[in-house]
DNA sequence: CGGTTACTTGATCGAGCTCAATTAGTGTGG
DNA sequence: CCACACTAATTGAGCTCGATCAAGTAACCG
Protein backbone atom coordinates (compact mmCIF):
# COMPACT_ATOMS: atom_id res chain seq x y z
CA UNK A 1 0.00 0.00 0.00
CA UNK A 2 1.69 3.41 -0.95
CA UNK A 3 0.50 5.78 1.59
CA UNK A 4 1.40 9.53 0.31
CA UNK A 5 1.31 12.00 2.09
CA UNK A 6 -0.88 14.76 1.85
CA UNK A 7 -1.06 17.79 2.80
CA UNK A 8 -4.44 19.87 2.63
CA UNK A 9 -3.94 21.11 -0.72
CA UNK A 10 -5.94 24.18 -2.52
CA UNK A 11 -8.02 21.87 -4.37
CA UNK A 12 -10.82 21.22 -1.91
CA UNK A 13 -12.44 18.50 -3.85
CA UNK A 14 -9.91 16.14 -2.46
CA UNK A 15 -10.46 15.12 1.77
CA UNK A 16 -8.62 12.74 4.03
CA UNK A 17 -10.87 10.77 6.49
CA UNK A 18 -7.89 9.52 7.56
CA UNK A 19 -7.24 12.99 9.66
CA UNK A 20 -10.90 13.67 9.91
CA UNK A 21 -11.82 14.52 13.71
CA UNK A 22 -14.94 12.43 13.13
CA UNK A 23 -13.39 9.19 12.12
CA UNK A 24 -14.59 6.95 14.84
CA UNK A 25 -18.44 8.31 14.23
CA UNK A 26 -18.42 8.39 10.58
CA UNK A 27 -19.02 5.25 7.80
CA UNK A 28 -15.05 5.29 8.04
CA UNK A 29 -15.05 3.64 10.88
CA UNK A 30 -13.83 0.04 11.51
CA UNK A 31 -12.29 0.20 7.85
CA UNK A 32 -8.63 -0.48 7.65
CA UNK A 33 -6.10 1.59 6.34
CA UNK A 34 -6.02 0.66 2.62
CA UNK A 35 -10.05 0.77 2.94
CA UNK A 36 -9.68 4.25 4.15
CA UNK A 37 -7.81 5.46 0.87
CA UNK A 38 -9.87 3.98 -1.34
CA UNK A 39 -12.79 5.63 0.17
CA UNK A 40 -11.18 9.06 -0.01
CA UNK A 41 -10.41 8.99 -3.22
CA UNK A 42 -14.61 8.58 -4.28
CA UNK A 43 -15.46 11.52 -1.44
CA UNK A 44 -15.82 15.40 -2.32
CA UNK A 45 -16.37 17.79 -0.02
CA UNK A 46 -19.41 20.27 -1.01
CA UNK A 47 -18.52 23.92 0.11
CA UNK A 48 -19.93 25.29 3.51
CA UNK A 49 -23.74 26.03 2.80
CA UNK A 50 -25.91 28.68 5.03
CA UNK A 51 -28.56 28.20 7.19
CA UNK A 52 -32.24 27.81 4.87
CA UNK A 53 -30.11 26.26 1.91
CA UNK A 54 -31.10 23.16 0.29
CA UNK A 55 -28.95 20.30 -0.04
CA UNK A 56 -31.05 18.20 -1.75
CA UNK A 57 -35.21 18.61 -2.42
CA UNK A 58 -37.44 15.74 -3.06
CA UNK A 59 -37.98 14.86 -6.60
CA UNK A 60 -34.42 15.58 -6.82
CA UNK A 61 -32.45 13.05 -9.09
CA UNK A 62 -30.13 11.66 -6.37
CA UNK A 63 -26.25 10.63 -7.00
CA UNK A 64 -24.98 10.85 -3.83
CA UNK A 65 -25.38 10.29 0.30
CA UNK A 66 -24.04 12.89 2.36
CA UNK A 67 -21.73 12.61 5.53
CA UNK A 68 -21.95 15.82 7.65
CA UNK A 69 -18.93 17.22 8.81
CA UNK A 70 -20.12 20.21 10.61
CA UNK A 71 -23.28 21.86 11.08
CA UNK A 72 -27.00 20.37 11.58
CA UNK A 73 -29.02 19.38 8.98
CA UNK A 74 -33.05 18.71 8.82
CA UNK A 75 -34.69 15.88 7.11
CA UNK A 76 -38.24 16.25 6.18
CA UNK A 77 -41.14 14.82 3.91
CA UNK A 78 -43.73 17.02 2.14
CA UNK A 79 -46.89 15.83 0.75
CA UNK A 80 -49.18 17.55 -1.92
CA UNK A 81 -51.47 19.19 0.58
CA UNK A 82 -48.44 21.03 2.07
CA UNK A 83 -48.21 18.97 5.10
CA UNK A 84 -44.51 18.37 6.59
CA UNK A 85 -43.15 16.27 8.66
CA UNK A 86 -39.82 16.37 10.08
CA UNK A 87 -38.15 13.18 9.83
CA UNK A 88 -34.75 13.64 12.09
CA UNK A 89 -31.63 16.04 12.46
CA UNK A 90 -28.30 15.12 10.92
CA UNK A 91 -25.20 15.66 13.46
CA UNK A 92 -21.64 15.48 12.69
CA UNK A 93 -20.89 12.08 11.40
CA UNK A 94 -23.84 11.15 10.48
CA UNK A 95 -24.96 10.82 7.14
CA UNK A 96 -28.48 11.40 4.98
CA UNK A 97 -29.66 10.73 1.66
CA UNK A 98 -30.64 6.99 2.00
CA UNK A 99 -33.91 7.75 0.91
CA UNK A 100 -32.65 8.34 -2.83
CA UNK A 101 -31.45 4.54 -3.19
CA UNK A 102 -34.86 3.54 -4.05
CA UNK A 103 -35.76 4.79 -7.47
CA UNK A 104 -32.85 7.26 -8.03
CA UNK A 105 -34.45 10.29 -6.77
CA UNK A 106 -34.84 11.82 -3.07
CA UNK A 107 -38.24 11.31 -1.17
CA UNK A 108 -37.32 13.66 1.47
CA UNK A 109 -35.91 17.02 1.42
CA UNK A 110 -32.47 18.29 3.94
CA UNK A 111 -31.90 21.80 4.95
CA UNK A 112 -29.05 23.28 6.60
CA UNK A 113 -30.05 24.53 10.15
CA UNK A 114 -26.52 25.65 11.27
CA UNK A 115 -23.84 26.37 8.57
CA UNK A 116 -22.70 22.85 7.70
CA UNK A 117 -19.91 21.15 5.77
CA UNK A 118 -20.83 17.94 4.28
CA UNK A 119 -19.27 15.00 1.97
CA UNK A 120 -20.25 13.57 -0.68
CA UNK A 121 -20.33 10.25 -1.48
CA UNK A 122 -21.11 9.43 -5.31
CA UNK A 123 -23.34 6.08 -5.66
CA UNK A 124 -22.01 5.43 -8.23
CA UNK A 125 -18.15 4.98 -7.13
CA UNK A 126 -19.12 3.85 -3.65
CA UNK A 127 -20.87 0.93 -5.41
CA UNK A 128 -18.07 -0.06 -7.74
CA UNK A 129 -15.70 0.58 -4.82
CA UNK A 130 -17.89 -2.31 -2.54
CA UNK A 131 -16.97 -4.77 -4.90
CA UNK A 132 -13.55 -4.52 -4.48
CA UNK A 133 -13.38 -3.48 -0.58
CA UNK A 134 -15.58 -5.67 1.21
CA UNK A 135 -15.35 -3.83 4.36
CA UNK A 136 -16.72 -1.00 2.85
CA UNK A 137 -19.81 -2.61 1.95
CA UNK A 138 -20.36 -4.08 5.24
CA UNK A 139 -19.98 -0.92 6.67
CA UNK A 140 -22.41 1.10 4.40
CA UNK A 141 -25.12 -2.75 5.23
CA UNK A 142 -24.60 -1.28 8.86
CA UNK A 143 -24.67 1.92 8.47
CA UNK A 144 -28.30 1.47 6.66
CA UNK A 145 -29.47 -0.92 9.09
CA UNK A 146 -29.03 1.30 11.51
CA UNK A 147 -31.04 4.00 9.83
CA UNK A 148 -33.94 1.90 9.86
CA UNK A 149 -33.75 0.47 13.49
CA UNK A 150 -33.68 4.08 14.41
CA UNK A 151 -36.98 4.93 12.35
CA UNK A 152 -38.61 1.89 14.36
CA UNK A 153 -37.81 3.39 17.46
CA UNK A 154 -39.05 6.61 15.98
CA UNK A 155 -42.43 4.79 15.06
CA UNK A 156 -42.30 3.70 18.81
CA UNK A 157 -42.10 6.94 19.80
CA UNK A 158 -44.93 8.42 17.85
CA UNK A 159 -47.37 5.72 18.22
CA UNK A 160 -47.16 4.86 21.71
CA UNK A 161 -45.56 7.59 23.85
CA UNK A 162 -46.78 10.74 25.96
CA UNK A 163 -45.45 14.02 24.90
CA UNK A 164 -43.74 14.16 28.05
CA UNK A 165 -42.41 10.72 27.38
CA UNK A 166 -41.32 12.23 23.95
CA UNK A 167 -39.90 15.56 24.59
CA UNK A 168 -37.75 13.43 27.54
CA UNK A 169 -36.71 10.88 24.87
CA UNK A 170 -35.38 13.45 22.19
CA UNK A 171 -33.71 15.57 24.99
CA UNK A 172 -31.52 12.68 26.19
CA UNK A 173 -31.34 11.49 22.51
CA UNK A 174 -29.45 14.94 21.76
CA UNK A 175 -27.85 14.85 25.06
CA UNK A 176 -25.85 11.67 24.03
CA UNK A 177 -24.72 12.75 20.50
CA UNK A 178 -23.53 15.69 21.55
CA UNK A 179 -21.59 13.77 24.19
CA UNK A 180 -19.96 10.80 21.39
CA UNK A 181 -19.06 14.14 19.48
CA UNK A 182 -16.69 15.99 22.33
CA UNK A 183 -19.28 18.51 23.07
CA UNK A 184 -21.26 18.76 26.56
CA UNK A 185 -23.86 15.59 27.36
CA UNK A 186 -25.88 18.62 29.85
CA UNK A 187 -25.42 22.04 28.41
CA UNK A 188 -26.16 22.65 24.63
CA UNK A 189 -28.07 24.81 22.27
CA UNK A 190 -31.18 23.45 20.32
CA UNK A 191 -29.87 23.80 16.41
CA UNK A 192 -33.89 23.81 15.71
CA UNK A 193 -36.82 25.61 16.06
CA UNK A 194 -39.78 24.91 18.55
CA UNK A 195 -41.43 24.52 15.27
CA UNK A 196 -38.99 21.56 13.94
CA UNK A 197 -39.28 19.83 17.62
CA UNK A 198 -42.87 19.91 17.79
CA UNK A 199 -42.99 18.61 14.14
CA UNK A 200 -40.60 16.25 14.55
CA UNK A 201 -42.54 14.36 17.72
CA UNK A 202 -45.46 15.46 16.45
CA UNK A 203 -46.58 17.85 18.91
CA UNK A 204 -48.01 21.04 18.75
CA UNK A 205 -45.50 23.76 19.35
CA UNK A 206 -47.47 25.05 22.27
CA UNK A 207 -47.15 21.90 23.95
CA UNK A 208 -43.39 21.37 23.73
CA UNK A 209 -43.00 24.82 24.87
CA UNK A 210 -45.37 23.99 27.66
CA UNK A 211 -43.23 20.86 28.77
CA UNK A 212 -40.39 22.80 28.77
CA UNK A 213 -42.00 24.87 31.27
CA UNK A 214 -43.13 21.73 32.94
CA UNK A 215 -39.49 19.92 33.42
CA UNK A 216 -37.95 23.37 34.11
CA UNK A 217 -40.43 23.79 37.20
CA UNK A 218 -39.24 20.24 38.30
CA UNK A 219 -35.91 21.32 38.18
CA UNK A 220 -34.71 18.52 35.69
CA UNK A 221 -33.78 21.29 33.22
CA UNK A 222 -32.85 24.86 32.67
CA UNK A 223 -33.96 26.27 29.01
CA UNK A 224 -34.31 29.70 27.62
CA UNK A 225 -34.90 29.76 23.80
CA UNK A 226 -32.22 27.25 22.13
CA UNK A 227 -29.75 27.47 25.23
CA UNK A 228 -30.95 24.01 27.45
CA UNK A 229 -29.01 22.80 30.44
CA UNK A 230 -30.34 18.76 32.31
CA UNK A 231 -29.76 18.92 35.93
CA UNK A 232 -30.59 15.45 35.58
CA UNK A 233 -29.99 13.01 32.83
CA UNK A 234 -30.98 9.88 35.56
CA UNK A 235 -34.80 11.60 36.19
CA UNK A 236 -35.16 12.60 33.18
CA UNK A 237 -34.37 9.18 31.62
CA UNK A 238 -36.90 7.89 34.11
CA UNK A 239 -39.39 9.87 32.61
CA UNK A 240 -39.10 7.84 29.38
CA UNK A 241 -40.74 4.78 31.29
CA UNK A 242 -43.67 7.00 32.63
CA UNK A 243 -44.77 7.73 35.76
CA UNK A 244 -45.25 3.85 36.95
CA UNK A 245 -41.57 4.21 38.18
CA UNK A 246 -41.76 7.15 40.04
CA UNK A 247 -44.43 5.59 42.30
CA UNK A 248 -42.00 3.59 43.85
CA UNK A 249 -39.55 6.55 44.09
CA UNK A 250 -40.58 8.68 46.82
CA UNK A 251 -40.93 12.88 45.61
CA UNK A 252 -39.22 14.02 48.79
CA UNK B 1 -62.51 -19.58 4.88
CA UNK B 2 -59.22 -17.66 4.30
CA UNK B 3 -58.49 -17.24 0.29
CA UNK B 4 -54.72 -18.34 0.03
CA UNK B 5 -52.48 -17.08 -1.92
CA UNK B 6 -51.95 -20.38 -4.34
CA UNK B 7 -51.81 -23.77 -3.20
CA UNK B 8 -48.48 -24.95 -3.54
CA UNK B 9 -47.14 -27.41 -6.47
CA UNK B 10 -45.36 -30.38 -5.63
CA UNK B 11 -42.64 -29.52 -7.87
CA UNK B 12 -41.05 -26.70 -5.60
CA UNK B 13 -38.54 -28.15 -4.06
CA UNK B 14 -35.80 -26.28 -6.36
CA UNK B 15 -35.67 -22.83 -5.84
CA UNK B 16 -36.41 -20.78 -8.49
CA UNK B 17 -36.58 -16.92 -8.98
CA UNK B 18 -37.37 -17.68 -12.70
CA UNK B 19 -40.81 -18.89 -12.56
CA UNK B 20 -41.60 -17.91 -9.30
CA UNK B 21 -44.94 -15.73 -9.66
CA UNK B 22 -44.08 -13.20 -7.42
CA UNK B 23 -41.08 -12.21 -9.89
CA UNK B 24 -42.15 -9.00 -10.55
CA UNK B 25 -42.88 -7.48 -7.09
CA UNK B 26 -39.60 -9.27 -5.95
CA UNK B 27 -35.80 -8.93 -5.36
CA UNK B 28 -35.55 -10.46 -8.99
CA UNK B 29 -37.68 -7.67 -10.78
CA UNK B 30 -34.74 -5.66 -12.60
CA UNK B 31 -32.39 -8.38 -12.93
CA UNK B 32 -30.90 -10.09 -16.14
CA UNK B 33 -31.42 -13.90 -16.89
CA UNK B 34 -28.12 -14.52 -16.11
CA UNK B 35 -27.86 -12.43 -12.26
CA UNK B 36 -31.14 -14.02 -11.56
CA UNK B 37 -29.29 -17.52 -12.10
CA UNK B 38 -26.91 -16.44 -10.11
CA UNK B 39 -29.20 -15.67 -7.43
CA UNK B 40 -31.22 -18.54 -7.27
CA UNK B 41 -27.77 -20.19 -6.35
CA UNK B 42 -28.09 -18.95 -2.95
CA UNK B 43 -31.73 -18.55 -1.87
CA UNK B 44 -32.64 -21.20 0.24
CA UNK B 45 -36.18 -21.93 0.93
CA UNK B 46 -37.11 -22.02 4.35
CA UNK B 47 -39.88 -25.15 5.40
CA UNK B 48 -43.73 -23.64 6.19
CA UNK B 49 -44.21 -21.76 8.90
CA UNK B 50 -47.13 -22.08 11.27
CA UNK B 51 -49.49 -18.92 12.56
CA UNK B 52 -47.57 -17.71 15.58
CA UNK B 53 -44.14 -19.18 15.06
CA UNK B 54 -41.46 -16.39 14.42
CA UNK B 55 -38.91 -16.65 11.70
CA UNK B 56 -36.58 -14.06 13.90
CA UNK B 57 -36.85 -12.50 17.52
CA UNK B 58 -35.16 -8.86 18.48
CA UNK B 59 -31.53 -10.11 19.63
CA UNK B 60 -31.62 -13.03 17.35
CA UNK B 61 -28.22 -13.47 15.55
CA UNK B 62 -28.86 -12.19 11.59
CA UNK B 63 -27.71 -14.11 8.50
CA UNK B 64 -30.10 -13.18 6.26
CA UNK B 65 -32.51 -11.04 4.79
CA UNK B 66 -36.00 -12.87 3.96
CA UNK B 67 -38.54 -12.89 1.22
CA UNK B 68 -42.15 -13.92 1.58
CA UNK B 69 -43.43 -16.10 -1.10
CA UNK B 70 -46.70 -16.62 0.65
CA UNK B 71 -49.08 -16.07 3.54
CA UNK B 72 -48.04 -12.74 6.15
CA UNK B 73 -45.54 -11.72 8.70
CA UNK B 74 -46.20 -9.16 11.15
CA UNK B 75 -42.78 -6.95 12.57
CA UNK B 76 -42.61 -5.35 15.58
CA UNK B 77 -40.15 -3.88 17.92
CA UNK B 78 -40.89 -4.38 21.84
CA UNK B 79 -39.38 -2.29 24.67
CA UNK B 80 -38.21 -3.38 27.62
CA UNK B 81 -41.08 -2.26 29.73
CA UNK B 82 -43.32 -4.72 27.27
CA UNK B 83 -44.12 -2.18 25.02
CA UNK B 84 -44.79 -3.03 21.82
CA UNK B 85 -45.03 -1.64 18.59
CA UNK B 86 -46.03 -3.42 15.02
CA UNK B 87 -43.62 -1.79 12.57
CA UNK B 88 -45.42 -3.58 9.49
CA UNK B 89 -47.11 -6.38 7.76
CA UNK B 90 -45.03 -8.27 4.95
CA UNK B 91 -47.47 -9.25 1.71
CA UNK B 92 -46.01 -11.77 -0.92
CA UNK B 93 -42.88 -10.62 -3.00
CA UNK B 94 -41.56 -8.08 -0.05
CA UNK B 95 -38.75 -8.07 2.56
CA UNK B 96 -38.09 -8.39 5.60
CA UNK B 97 -34.92 -8.70 7.58
CA UNK B 98 -33.40 -5.05 7.35
CA UNK B 99 -33.00 -4.48 10.85
CA UNK B 100 -30.21 -7.04 11.02
CA UNK B 101 -27.79 -5.57 9.02
CA UNK B 102 -26.73 -2.85 10.94
CA UNK B 103 -24.84 -4.90 14.16
CA UNK B 104 -25.53 -8.54 12.75
CA UNK B 105 -28.91 -9.08 15.71
CA UNK B 106 -32.23 -8.05 14.68
CA UNK B 107 -33.86 -5.35 16.28
CA UNK B 108 -37.47 -6.50 15.51
CA UNK B 109 -39.30 -9.60 15.70
CA UNK B 110 -41.22 -11.20 12.82
CA UNK B 111 -44.20 -13.49 13.37
CA UNK B 112 -46.33 -15.29 11.33
CA UNK B 113 -50.06 -14.33 10.97
CA UNK B 114 -50.98 -16.54 8.65
CA UNK B 115 -49.23 -19.94 7.67
CA UNK B 116 -45.99 -18.90 5.42
CA UNK B 117 -43.34 -19.68 3.14
CA UNK B 118 -40.07 -17.47 3.26
CA UNK B 119 -36.65 -17.41 1.33
CA UNK B 120 -33.47 -16.70 3.18
CA UNK B 121 -31.13 -14.34 1.56
CA UNK B 122 -27.99 -14.98 3.18
CA UNK B 123 -26.38 -11.68 3.76
CA UNK B 124 -22.72 -12.94 3.06
CA UNK B 125 -23.43 -14.60 0.27
CA UNK B 126 -25.54 -11.87 -1.70
CA UNK B 127 -22.79 -9.46 -0.47
CA UNK B 128 -20.42 -12.24 -2.54
CA UNK B 129 -22.75 -12.06 -5.62
CA UNK B 130 -23.06 -8.50 -5.63
CA UNK B 131 -19.31 -7.92 -6.13
CA UNK B 132 -19.98 -9.38 -9.64
CA UNK B 133 -23.22 -9.09 -10.04
CA UNK B 134 -23.94 -5.00 -10.51
CA UNK B 135 -27.68 -5.46 -11.34
CA UNK B 136 -28.18 -7.29 -7.82
CA UNK B 137 -26.57 -4.77 -5.74
CA UNK B 138 -28.86 -2.12 -7.42
CA UNK B 139 -31.48 -4.03 -6.78
CA UNK B 140 -30.73 -4.46 -3.28
CA UNK B 141 -30.07 -1.10 -2.55
CA UNK B 142 -33.52 -0.16 -4.15
CA UNK B 143 -35.60 -2.15 -1.67
CA UNK B 144 -33.55 -0.88 1.21
CA UNK B 145 -34.33 2.77 -0.22
CA UNK B 146 -37.82 1.68 -0.46
CA UNK B 147 -37.90 0.32 2.72
CA UNK B 148 -36.57 3.65 4.36
CA UNK B 149 -39.33 5.65 2.15
CA UNK B 150 -41.95 3.61 3.55
CA UNK B 151 -40.94 3.95 7.42
CA UNK B 152 -40.79 8.11 6.75
CA UNK B 153 -44.22 7.87 4.91
CA UNK B 154 -45.16 6.23 8.21
CA UNK B 155 -43.61 8.46 10.61
CA UNK B 156 -46.08 11.06 8.68
CA UNK B 157 -48.89 9.00 9.21
CA UNK B 158 -48.27 8.59 12.82
CA UNK B 159 -46.91 12.21 13.37
CA UNK B 160 -49.68 14.28 11.30
CA UNK B 161 -52.84 12.09 10.71
CA UNK B 162 -56.00 11.76 12.59
CA UNK B 163 -57.49 8.12 13.05
CA UNK B 164 -59.63 8.02 10.60
CA UNK B 165 -57.07 8.74 7.75
CA UNK B 166 -54.82 6.33 9.11
CA UNK B 167 -57.34 3.54 9.12
CA UNK B 168 -58.16 4.88 5.40
CA UNK B 169 -54.45 4.83 4.82
CA UNK B 170 -54.27 1.03 5.54
CA UNK B 171 -56.92 0.09 3.97
CA UNK B 172 -55.94 1.61 0.77
CA UNK B 173 -52.81 0.43 0.99
CA UNK B 174 -53.41 -3.05 1.79
CA UNK B 175 -55.92 -2.56 -1.16
CA UNK B 176 -53.00 -1.64 -3.54
CA UNK B 177 -51.12 -4.45 -2.26
CA UNK B 178 -53.25 -7.15 -3.10
CA UNK B 179 -54.05 -5.98 -6.52
CA UNK B 180 -50.58 -5.99 -7.16
CA UNK B 181 -50.61 -9.33 -6.50
CA UNK B 182 -53.50 -10.54 -8.70
CA UNK B 183 -56.10 -10.30 -5.68
CA UNK B 184 -59.14 -8.47 -5.27
CA UNK B 185 -58.61 -4.64 -4.60
CA UNK B 186 -61.84 -4.20 -3.26
CA UNK B 187 -63.04 -7.39 -1.44
CA UNK B 188 -60.15 -9.11 0.75
CA UNK B 189 -59.64 -10.86 4.57
CA UNK B 190 -57.28 -8.80 6.55
CA UNK B 191 -54.50 -11.22 7.56
CA UNK B 192 -54.12 -9.46 11.06
CA UNK B 193 -56.56 -8.42 14.14
CA UNK B 194 -58.18 -5.11 15.64
CA UNK B 195 -55.51 -5.76 18.01
CA UNK B 196 -52.46 -5.23 15.35
CA UNK B 197 -54.11 -2.63 13.39
CA UNK B 198 -54.43 -0.36 15.99
CA UNK B 199 -51.27 -1.40 17.45
CA UNK B 200 -49.65 -0.38 13.88
CA UNK B 201 -52.02 2.86 13.68
CA UNK B 202 -51.00 3.76 16.85
CA UNK B 203 -54.85 3.85 17.56
CA UNK B 204 -56.93 1.86 20.49
CA UNK B 205 -58.42 -1.36 19.28
CA UNK B 206 -62.21 -0.02 20.29
CA UNK B 207 -61.40 3.25 17.69
CA UNK B 208 -60.24 1.32 14.76
CA UNK B 209 -63.54 -0.83 15.37
CA UNK B 210 -65.63 2.51 15.91
CA UNK B 211 -64.00 4.09 12.55
CA UNK B 212 -64.97 0.35 10.70
CA UNK B 213 -68.34 0.89 11.37
CA UNK B 214 -68.24 5.00 11.00
CA UNK B 215 -66.75 4.24 7.50
CA UNK B 216 -70.02 1.41 6.91
CA UNK B 217 -72.50 3.92 8.05
CA UNK B 218 -71.18 6.02 5.48
CA UNK B 219 -71.19 3.18 2.57
CA UNK B 220 -67.63 3.64 2.07
CA UNK B 221 -67.27 -0.49 2.95
CA UNK B 222 -68.69 -3.43 4.42
CA UNK B 223 -66.40 -4.92 7.56
CA UNK B 224 -67.99 -8.04 9.20
CA UNK B 225 -64.77 -9.40 11.30
CA UNK B 226 -61.54 -10.11 8.86
CA UNK B 227 -63.75 -10.09 5.64
CA UNK B 228 -63.44 -6.43 4.15
CA UNK B 229 -65.44 -5.08 0.45
CA UNK B 230 -64.35 -1.50 -0.13
CA UNK B 231 -67.47 -0.41 -2.31
CA UNK B 232 -65.86 3.31 -3.06
CA UNK B 233 -61.96 3.16 -3.10
CA UNK B 234 -62.14 7.03 -4.39
CA UNK B 235 -63.93 8.10 -1.87
CA UNK B 236 -62.08 6.40 0.49
CA UNK B 237 -58.88 7.68 -1.11
CA UNK B 238 -60.71 11.27 -0.72
CA UNK B 239 -60.42 10.62 3.16
CA UNK B 240 -57.01 10.72 2.96
CA UNK B 241 -56.11 14.28 1.36
CA UNK B 242 -53.36 14.55 -0.82
CA UNK B 243 -51.36 11.89 1.50
CA UNK B 244 -51.93 8.96 -0.88
CA UNK B 245 -49.99 9.06 -3.65
CA UNK B 246 -46.73 7.99 -3.16
CA UNK B 247 -48.27 4.96 -1.08
CA UNK B 248 -48.39 2.51 -3.72
CA UNK B 249 -46.43 -0.75 -3.43
CA UNK B 250 -45.44 -0.30 -7.16
CA UNK B 251 -42.15 -2.25 -7.24
CA UNK B 252 -39.51 0.43 -8.82
C1' DC C 1 -72.63 -26.99 25.63
C1' DG C 2 -69.59 -23.60 28.64
C1' DG C 3 -65.45 -21.15 28.33
C1' DT C 4 -62.33 -18.33 25.84
C1' DT C 5 -61.00 -15.00 22.66
C1' DA C 6 -62.10 -11.35 19.24
C1' DC C 7 -64.74 -7.72 18.32
C1' DT C 8 -68.37 -4.13 19.00
C1' DT C 9 -70.77 -0.55 21.31
C1' DG C 10 -71.65 2.87 24.98
C1' DA C 11 -70.30 6.37 28.42
C1' DT C 12 -66.94 9.21 30.34
C1' DC C 13 -62.62 11.58 30.79
C1' DG C 14 -58.40 13.85 29.86
C1' DA C 15 -54.12 14.78 27.12
C1' DG C 16 -52.99 17.58 23.93
C1' DC C 17 -54.84 20.67 20.14
C1' DT C 18 -56.64 25.14 18.71
C1' DC C 19 -57.38 29.79 19.13
C1' DA C 20 -55.89 33.95 21.13
C1' DA C 21 -53.19 37.18 23.69
C1' DT C 22 -48.64 38.35 25.57
C1' DT C 23 -43.68 38.58 25.92
C1' DA C 24 -39.05 38.44 24.36
C1' DG C 25 -35.53 38.57 20.69
C1' DT C 26 -33.87 40.42 16.34
C1' DG C 27 -33.23 43.21 13.11
C1' DT C 28 -33.96 47.82 10.20
C1' DG C 29 -34.09 52.38 9.33
C1' DG C 30 -34.29 57.20 10.90
C1' DC D 1 -29.99 55.23 20.25
C1' DC D 2 -34.73 54.31 20.07
C1' DA D 3 -39.15 53.23 17.61
C1' DC D 4 -41.15 49.96 14.86
C1' DA D 5 -41.91 45.71 12.77
C1' DC D 6 -41.45 40.91 12.60
C1' DT D 7 -40.70 36.46 14.19
C1' DA D 8 -40.06 32.94 17.91
C1' DA D 9 -41.59 31.49 22.04
C1' DT D 10 -44.58 31.51 26.09
C1' DT D 11 -48.87 31.39 28.48
C1' DG D 12 -53.92 31.01 29.03
C1' DA D 13 -58.71 29.18 28.11
C1' DG D 14 -61.67 26.10 26.13
C1' DC D 15 -62.68 22.25 23.32
C1' DT D 16 -62.13 17.86 20.77
C1' DC D 17 -60.49 13.64 19.42
C1' DG D 18 -59.44 9.53 20.75
C1' DA D 19 -58.20 6.82 25.11
C1' DT D 20 -60.00 4.32 28.84
C1' DC D 21 -63.29 1.83 31.37
C1' DA D 22 -67.07 -1.19 31.11
C1' DA D 23 -70.56 -4.07 29.27
C1' DG D 24 -72.43 -6.75 25.66
C1' DT D 25 -72.23 -9.88 21.52
C1' DA D 26 -70.46 -13.06 18.30
C1' DA D 27 -67.40 -16.59 16.59
C1' DC D 28 -64.58 -20.54 17.82
C1' DC D 29 -63.23 -24.79 20.19
C1' DG D 30 -62.53 -28.42 23.42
Amino acid sequence: MTRRTRPPTTDEIKISCSNCSLGELCLPHGLTDSELEQLEKIVKRKPPLQPGQHLYRAGDASFSLYAVRSGTLKSYYTTDDGDEQVLGFTLPGEMVGFDGLSDGHYTSNSVVLETSCVCALPYERLEELCHTTPGLHKQIMRVVGREITLDHQMLLLLGKRSAEERLATFLISLSKRFKARGLSATEFNLPMSRQDIGNYLGLAIETVSRLFAHFQEQKLLTVNRRRVILHDLNRLTGRIEGYLNSVSARPS
